[in-house]
DNA sequence: TGTTGACATGTGATAATATAACTTTTAGGT
DNA sequence: ACCTAAAAGTTATATTATCACATGTCAACA
């Protein structure tokens, strides 16, 4: 129900990335006793698929194409479980979520977000989360998450690019 | 309309704090040929006597309260255009805005938001803006906004405090 | 094997957040 | 006084998110 992508080499049997990545989720949760079950095993994929972010809304028009329940909270709880273990991230810039895109490694990561064609990029923000941490600890604050995202062009984009707008 | 703070020095010429910072955003827009009209006024007043954040709706509420329109519109417009100039932070995590704590200063922030008490610090974060721009340059992105913020507990919620929940 | 309990899913209703489109008012410049 | 542009008001609606409760699934185990 989820095939696409040949190959010129007349091999059949590799898996796709998305297939890949599918199998990679359902051991990491596996060695957690946790489920991938149906709905949210469709969730990832819908996302793995996507090269940007879907609104949750998005996310349940495509589980309700797939014979999926169709309200909300069919979305929002595979979703929510799927962040919750870190399999997907949240972008609270724009309200939509995004496959993670190296998921098992315990990452705090950044997100750039390009404001032209929506397409996410993930990257690796160990530094910029430990200097947040510590700022804050010097403020007697006590991180427990966060969320570090900016918004612009991707490298696509950049040309032909519409200025701007509004402020921060 | 919007006094308060006695104070035990007989003096009571001194300007509260939120009396300060308002004649400070006048300026501040009046050197840009901009207004700080009523509404606009008032609503970083209110944002201003609010220790923590406050929602759109939270803010319109209030602006009903004190004879302006009630419909979302006005507390939106209003929120936006200080957003824009730079008087208000809009807090992507919570969905709610809270007033610039050192507007004028062409400033990038990070923000700390209390989980318990809703208390928000605004923190400088030229360094993180700074390190979060260039890795995305590395990568080909340009920047043009960021959301740098975290969620946690704030030096007087961490003792007695419930653990957590979630992830990232 | 049948019961039970935990987890997962489905559904309807509603809450909370945000914007669109249009009208009326206001502030300033001529 | 008249005109114009910006701001404020208002109605309606779009978008995002949660609550509450009924139903279904599955494995532990008496
Ligand atoms: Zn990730
Ligand atoms: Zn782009
Ligand atoms: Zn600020
Ligand atoms: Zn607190």
């Amino acid at each position: 129900m989820t095939e696409s992508a040949p190959h010129s080499t007349g091999a059949r049997k590799l898996p796709t990335p998305v297939a890949a990545a599918i199998d990679r989720a359902e051991s990491l949760l596996q060695g957690q006793g946790l489920r991938l079950t149906p709905v949210r095993r469709r969730t990832l994929e819908i996302l793995l698929e996507t090269p940007g972010a879907l609104g949750a809304y998005d996310v349940l028009a495509r589980l309700a194409a797939d014979g999926f329940g169709s309200q909300p909270p069919v979305a929002y709880r595979a979703l929510d479980f799927l962040v919750e273990h870190g399999l997907v991230h949240r972008l609270r810039r724009i309200n939509a979520f995004t496959a993670c895109s190296h998921p098992g490694e315990h990452h705090h990561a950044a997100f750039l977000i390009c404001r032209n064609c929506k397409r996410v990029e993930e990257v690796h923000a160990e530094h910029l989360r430990a200097t947040l941490v510590s700022d804050a600890r010097r403020a007697g604050f006590e991180v427990e998450r966060t969320s570090l995202e900016a918004s612009g062009l991707c490298p696509d984009c950049r040309e032909g690019a519409i200025p701007d707008g509004a402020a921060t």
